[in-house]
DNA sequence: TTGGACATGTAACTTGTTACATGATTCT
DNA sequence: AGAATCATGTAACAAGTTACATGTCCAA
């Protein structure tokens, strides 16, 4: 239900249309849970028929702008407070380091060059993204720049594991 | 199709059991691709029906032992070579963090200090794992190993993003 | 002998993806 | 006028989860 929960954390910044809000997955949230316009507009529908989030207004080419209700308030800080995260990690990358054996030295040398090349190019996304607005007022944007700073780390992290690899399999015990 | 390869790459490894092959998972393949028997024997019949795996052997309380053809191994090897890793990435923890805000410092403070917890749990059980066995002896131990070790850098990492929000979270401004 | 781990399978349901479909507005 | 972007929706399919179901073997 984690798609349920981060829609109404987005709303519960502040009301946006079904568009905004994919536009702000693609942006931000979607870093920690992706979801597709497909997957957005029927949840928006039923989150909308639970009560959880309100129509406030329909706009120019027939955009609907939702708000957060109390409702939706209390689930959301419910679910933060009461509920455990699922903890399972998929990564596609991850997994196929289990299988690097499989290739030939150059094969893997070059599968590690391309996740270095895409986690590169992530972490300088990030990082102009924290120099635009160092300024932080309020809980929100603190938070926000938790979540950001998280991220780079994370990337980082891989980065430095990747350059762990990458000095084995160009080693000549491999 | 990331569940089809990750049971070809186990079992490019070695002969294992349908069980086998779920243990494997819940200790170590699942950490970047997690499985449950109910999609896991399915799958091994499909590739079987693709002629990607055989049937060795029926053993003791009719266990199937399966084994890659060569047909598997060039799809694992394609796979690998070929395909670019989703790089989509979910996390429940990390989307949490976004929404820090909606709760008050006391509560923020538990969220927070109950992830720790589980990372340091986490982090302790991969440690001691690689603890057990420090000889490399071929490609596919070191492959092992380095996903092992990237396991540890990114619990590292998100325990030192935990910290700073630990701190965050504590001081007088939130 | 019975409880627990071993061992495999299916069914119903939920979640997520890709493709199909359409209309509105703005810019060139 | 046409292209691009804004904006929303549904349908078909694939992947993943939870629950149901059953049989085997060993050890206390």
């Amino acid at each position: 239900m984690s798609l349920r929960h981060a829609l109404l954390g987005a709303l519960a910044d502040q009301p946006r249309t079904g568009y905004a809000l994919l536009k702000h997955f693609e942006q931000s949230l979607g870093q920690a849970w992706p979801a597709s316009h497909s997957q957005i507009y029927p949840e928006l529908a039923r989150l909308r028929s639970d009560g959880l989030i309100d129509e406030l207004a329909t706009g120019p080419r027939r955009s609907r702008t939702y708000a957060i209700t109390e409702g939706g308030i209390v689930e959301i800080r419910r679910w933060l407070r009461e509920t455990e995260p699922d903890r399972r990690v998929r990564s596609d990358a991850a997994l196929r380091v289990f299988f690097l054996w499989l290739l030939e030295p150059k094969e893997a040398t070059a599968l590690l060059e391309r996740e270095q090349s895409y986690l590169r190019s992530l972490l300088a996304r990030y990082e102009s993204i924290r120099e635009e607005d160092p300024v932080l007022r309020n809980r929100k944007q603190r938070a926000f720049r938790l979540a950001l700073e998280g991220g780079i780390r994370s990337v980082r992290a891989r980065l430095v594991s990747i350059d762990a690899a990458l000095v084995e399999v160009r080693s000549p015990e491999w």
